[in-house]
DNA sequence: AGCACGCCGACT
DNA sequence: GTCGGCGTGCTC
């Protein structure tokens, strides 16, 4: 090595934006690499720093020498460097605190425990060694057993000899066996699954598998394949990785929960044998360590994971597939907010590769891809087994308004439908997207909701349980409490939700087997796969279900699905309120007749005439989009226009609301200089210039009191800056963050910067 | 994130 | 006079 290194940049596991240089001690540096990782002195502290590249010793008075190299290969190729410093600089998130999440926990981060390679005991037979003396029986048997198998871990043997662990030391001494550790590789797979040759391909499966590999091998491209439920996307998947594979190249595949790895899982293993890794939070810390090992050494070509799994440390990706693409799973909610969907696009982008986002129901910022010409778009409308789209009714709430009880939510209609499909022996689907046995407890002495003490929501029963229920939180009270306000014992049961619905349909229909799927019941290890055997087995005839049952499982025996209330998400203030309403209509009623019976919905809603309503009773993407955009245009919404949200949120409520404003001051403080000479507007009003061009400035708007304006004890504000410029949008939250420190930091109040925010509440 | 520094109230 | 509360700023 000419010029060797004596300087490197690092980046370190904290909220800081700065990234560091360290000398590198003679000793160390034939070991240094980009991507490794290195134990640095830090203030009076040890932490593991990452190895971004050669550093520079310019201006920094004092340069400290690092004092380890903590691994001979680079954890990560040091070509996803590039990905972790795009990541950093858009979603505004320290470049260290980026690349310890892409790692899989027990790598080692920070100075906590080490989940190195799990080794075993493992004894192995000396060839020739001479046997002095008789063995007794047990020291034969152990030997026995090794010759025959050429050696074995001592765990395994103990179950033959019981007391092998003692015999094979004794052995050893003997000089007849060598023991060692050996790493042994943790298997999260379950059972072996039985090989799979490729389906044969429809005309629209075979289109759009031609025109992905077609592209393959000629650069970045996003294909977006929409797809109707039933349709055969999974196959197009699998043939488009096999040929990215045949090409020498990886294939990853994101699938937007852990529930649905393992099934995506078991076909894709069917076809691709140990060539698939997969990589969620569901594995323990050691089986993410061993995933990750066989990926970053080449072993497993072809990744499965949730959201995470963006970050698999591959190298040579030819293809990333994102199925069910407009999953909000994709967007990750806590610490470093990220959309696993968009860094599949950039990701695959860096790497030149192609991208195929798959769904039945795109979300419209891809349609709007499609349609400017930045994606490609691929239909299947045909479903493989040629059945029928499942045809929807209509049913008006509105009219059950009169009625007492549960008929206000089981329609005439619904309940006909429901009677003649259990006749036929068929199964029912009933979706409603909130669990829980009453949703609106209220006292009837004096009119108040049952509240929760830590967050600005009502309590919900759950009457199984007999408890309320706080869904933020947690907080839960006994269901046998007063009324916190009066008193009273009298507590009314309002509102609806699926454990109730339960207990009506048990009792309209007494003979029926009725199961709920929601995350009360699934909580239970191994529950969720008891319901779907259950349903498949034919031993549930009803299955009451939340959100959960819309999500990818296939359910071929269900002829009927009955919608309780259409109407629940329509209303949240979120400007993504129709684009989810529409997705989880269509995919509920998507789980209608999808084996060989026809398949009818019975869909009830307070709001028959609403375009969402409308088109999904249609499956009518296109209508609905087109209807949507228009209003997301006219609003100056996404994808008009780039957001990024302040989530401010404190303990004390004056000193939370004060932050708040001082940070909404501070924005238009900075956007003022940004923009020139002119004044800002009034305070709390759009802040636009007169005489540049409206469009191109950033909004301000805020700050203003969440939604949900308490959540465990936390009061919570919000400020959104909008633009149609997302250059600008980010230089002004750049300024915010990077040159204000102090005014944005309080022992008191967290500020989190949410680029492309999805939960506004 | 930690950890030090520095500046004010209430205790031996 | 010192102990310790917390606001501020830095870590190569």
């Amino acid at each position: 090595m000419e010029n060797p290194v004596t300087y490197i940049e690092v980046a370190v596991p904290l909220p800081v934006f700065n990234t560091y240089t360290y000398a590198v001690p003679e000793s160390m540096r034939a070991l240094i690499a980009p991507g490794l990782q290195v134990l640095v002195p830090f203030g009076r502290r040890k932490l593991i720093g990452y190895i971004l590249g050669p550093g520079s010793a310019d201006g920094i008075p004092k340069i400290r020498e690092i004092i380890d190299v903590l691994d001979e290969s680079a954890v990560f190729p040091a070509a996803m460097l590039p990905f972790f410093q795009w990541m950093a600089a858009y979603y505004l998130h320290p470049i260290g605190e980026v690349i310890c999440e892409a790692l899989p926990g027990g790598i080692s981060k920070k100075k906590k425990a080490v989940t190195g390679p799990k080794t075993e005991r493992y004894a192995a037979p000396i060839p020739d060694a001479v046997v002095a003396a008789p063995l007794t029986e047990a020291r034969q048997a152990v030997m026995d057993a090794l010759t025959s198998g050429g050696g074995m871990a001592v765990r395994e043997l103990a179950k033959i000899v019981p007391s092998a662990h003692r015999q094979v030391q004794a052995l050893a001494d003997k000089g007849l066996v060598v023991v060692s550790d050996r790493p042994v590789y943790r298997d999260p797979f379950g059972d072996p699954v039985p090989p799979d040759v490729p389906h044969k391909l429809n005309p629209e499966q075979y289109r759009a598998v031609s025109t992905v590999v077609g592209a393959m091998g000629a650069g970045f491209a996003v294909f977006l394949l929409a797809g109707v439920t039933g349709s055969g996307k999974t196959e197009v998947y699998m043939q488009a990785a096999a040929e990215a594979v045949r090409r020498d190249t990886a294939v990853l595949v994101l699938v937007p929960e852990i529930a649905l790895v393992s099934e995506t899982e078991r076909r894709f293993r069917a076809r691709f044998g140990d060539d698939v890794a997969v990589l969620h939070s569901g594995l323990s810390a050691g089986e993410r360590y061993d995933q990750w090992v066989r990926i970053r050494c080449g072993q497993s070509r072809v990744v499965i994971g949730a959201r995470s799994a963006i970050f698999a440390p591959l190298t040579d990706i030819g293809l990333i597939i994102v199925d069910e693409e407009h999953d909000t799973s994709y967007k990750q909610e806590s610490r470093f907010r990220y959309n696993a969907r968009d860094m599949a696009v950039v990701r695959a982008r860096q790497a030149g590769a192609v991208v195929l986002l798959g769904s039945a129901t795109p979300s419209v910022q891809s349609v709007y891809n499609v349609l400017s010409g930045k994606f490609c778009e691929l239909n299947l409308k045909r479903r493989i087994h040629r059945q029928a789209m499942p045809e929807i009714h209509i049913e008006d709430l509105r009219k059950q308004k009169e009625s007492r009880g549960i008929w206000r939510f089981i329609t005439p209609a619904l309940h006909l439908a429901m009677k003649e499909t259990l006749e036929r022996g068929e199964q029912v689907l009933l979706f409603l997207n909130r669990r829980g046995y009453a949703t609106w407890p209220v006292c009837a002495g004096c009119g108040q909701a049952v509240k929760c003490r830590h967050c600005d929501v009502t309590l919900i029963l759950h009457q199984g349980a007999g408890v309320y229920k706080c869904h933020q939180c947690g907080y839960a009270i006994k269901s046998n409490v007063a009324c916190a306000t009066c008193g009273s014992n009298a507590i009314k049961r309002l509102g609806m939700g699926t454990e109730k619905i339960e207990h009506a349909v048990k009792a309209l229909f007494p003979e029926a087997r009725v199961a709920r799927m929601d995350r009360d019941t699934v909580a239970r290890k191994g529950a969720l796969l008891e319901i779907l055997k259950g349903l498949r087995h034919r031993e549930i005839d009803v299955l009451i279900g939340t959100q959960m049952v819309a999500k990818g499982h296939d359910f071929p025996g269900i002829t009927l699905v009955g919608i309780i209330c259409a109407d629940l998400s329509l209303s949240f203030p979120d400007f993504r309120a129709g684009e989810l309403t529409f997705q989880v209509l269509a995919q509920v009623a998507g789980r209608a007749g999808r084996g060989d019976r026809p398949g009818r919905v019975v869909l009830q809603t307070y709001n028959p005439e609403h375009f969402t309503i409308a088109a999904a009773r249609d499956q009518d993407f296109m209508t609905f989009y087109r209807q949507e955009i228009g209003f997301r245009q006219t609003f100056q919404y996404p994808p008009f226009a780039r957001m990024i949200q302040l989530k401010i949120s404190g303990r004390d409520p004056e000193k939370t609301r004060e932050f708040a404003e001082n940070v909404g001051a501070l924005c238009r403080k900075l956007q003022g200089r940004a923009t020139g000479p002119h004044g800002t507007g009034p305070l709390g009003n759009k802040t636009a210039l007169a005489g540049s061009d409206l469009s191109e400035q950033v909004e301000i708007l805020g700050p203003i009191e969440a939604p949900l304006s308490r959540i465990a004890g936390q009061y919570r504000w919000q400020i959104l800056l909008k633009s149609t410029r997302s250059d600008q949008l980010h230089r002004l939250a750049r300024q915010l963050i990077f040159d204000n420190g102090a005014a944005i930091s309080s022992r008191h109040v967290s500020l989190a910067v949410d680029v492309d925010p999805f939960f506004m509440m």
